[in-house]
DNA sequence: ATAGCGATTATGTATATACATATTGAAACG
DNA sequence: CGTTTCAATATGTATATACATAATCGCTAT
């Protein structure tokens, strides 16, 4: 049995070497060719069928592996993983984007803003664990003349005092925050709700109509920097997310 | 300036040399010390920083790439990207996993069993382009004696002929499908909406509830295998998703 | 039998080397 | 002055080699 042709006229694309060898691979696994718990050829075995060095078809496996496709044993081989847990990837655009996209107007308006010593309820959304000033701030997102989304933020301003400086008036804090801070790492949280008579007020919508709500928690270098939380009317919203096995 | 002492005592942790390279240069941007744009040492300066062969400091470089930290540029050198566009991942496990993970016991029963050539909204729903037999299947997942979650599926049969034999009375259609069918692509739409009469009825809330929407189409080798909506009540569910900058 | 030990084997990491390729900057030329 | 050409340079890919490390097989001694 043998992989490829390795004599065969080139198919069109200019792929490396080690990248057609990931490929082939990957093609066996999710075509279901190498069911999971298959042993894949040992290295010296790609590299006689691929006629390449060893080094060029580790460099394919460790990919592989690190993808979460195949694992490596020592001593006993490379083998396909059983399916793995269901990972989507879940683009999370600005806001002005994602208006912007449906070619309409974007404007954002200020709704309150107020600065405070963090309550036991701020701490809880931020994940601190002292008290310290915070920055609350509400907006409104628009597309055209119709509210968009309800932003509701929190700032942790021992971690970004500039913020103190900013009025946010017509600037979002979403886009002010990026690329003043750079930040590590983010949580997500997502889910339904209905609209409270403050949230109807401020969407234009029915009270306890459906809200899809997109909570944010993010950190930079362990410290936590903001919460926000959008809430957008049912119908102005879906989130798209992607599965597309790693490309290595 | 140097990166690190190379005449460091090892500092407990036991990495190779390109994982420490990488994971260097991966602190200096998410701490913000090097600022998008920056251009990072040539690969020969890090040679000579980090008292190694280029091949080693390319290892940790190409790997930065591959995870969209810096760009790479011919004869220019390698840079410090711009903020990426934020995709987190988020997790779908299997509802039986999602139940017991909550210590309540999981139970699965049928409602409907369908067999039929698709109908135009069918063919919609699956991305199919010419009709088929289709397997349209609605079924309630249990958190204990409470309904979960319903499922409204569709199996496209041209593709899974086998389903037609299962009559999905008590084991789920999602699990049964995994192993069975390798899936190459997928792709999952979120979103909020109030929960219609039958929607309500079947999971004992309120009619014109808040509910969360999770939708899935999946893909086997470009050929549409099936369309899954899960509904949540607002108040059984919320998603996670996580941003963690890559490890490499 | 079985516990321990050493040889074998596959992967993990790193080196030195080589040549390809894209891009830039400067020199040569019209 | 603008354009072409060419050499320099940084990255991209691949090779042959070497030794480290972990796991397994089979042999030996108890």
């Amino acid at each position: 049995m043998s992989l490829v042709e390795t004599d065969d006229v080139d198919g069109g694309e200019s792929l490396s070497l080690h990248q057609r060898i990931l490929s082939d691979i990957r093609e066996k696994i999710l075509s279901g060719a190498w069911a999971p718990g298959h042993r894949i050829p040992f290295e010296h075995e790609l590299t006689a069928q691929y006629n390449c060095s060893r080094m060029t078809v580790n460099k394919a496996l460790s990919q592989l592996a690190k993808a979460g496709l195949i694992e490596r044993r020592r001593r006993s081989g490379s083998f396909v993983r059983q399916p793995q847990s269901q990972a989507a990837v879940l683009e999370l655009h600005d806001i002005r984007i994602e208006v912007e996209a449906l070619g309409l107007p974007y404007r954002y308006e200020r709704l309150e803003r107020i600065k405070r010593r963090s309550s036991a309820d701020d701490r809880a959304r931020l994940g601190l664990a002292a008290p310290g000033p915070v920055l609350a701030l509400e907006g409104l997102h628009f597309a055209g003349e119709r509210p968009f989304a309800l932003e509701q933020r929190l700032i942790n301003l021992s971690a970004v005092a500039e913020a103190n400086e900013e009025e946010f008036l017509e600037i979002a804090p979403g886009p002010w925050l990026i690329g003043r801070v750079p930040w590590s790492e983010a949580e997500h949280r997502i889910r339904a709700m209905a609209a409270d008579e403050n949230i109807a007020d401020a969407l234009d919508i029915e009270a306890s109509a459906p809200c899809l709500v997109v909570e944010r928690r993010t950190w930079s270098a362990e410290r936590p920097v903001t919460h926000v939380r959008f809430i957008y009317p049912a119908e102005s919203h879906t989130l798209v997310a992607r599965f597309t096995p790693s490309q290595g």
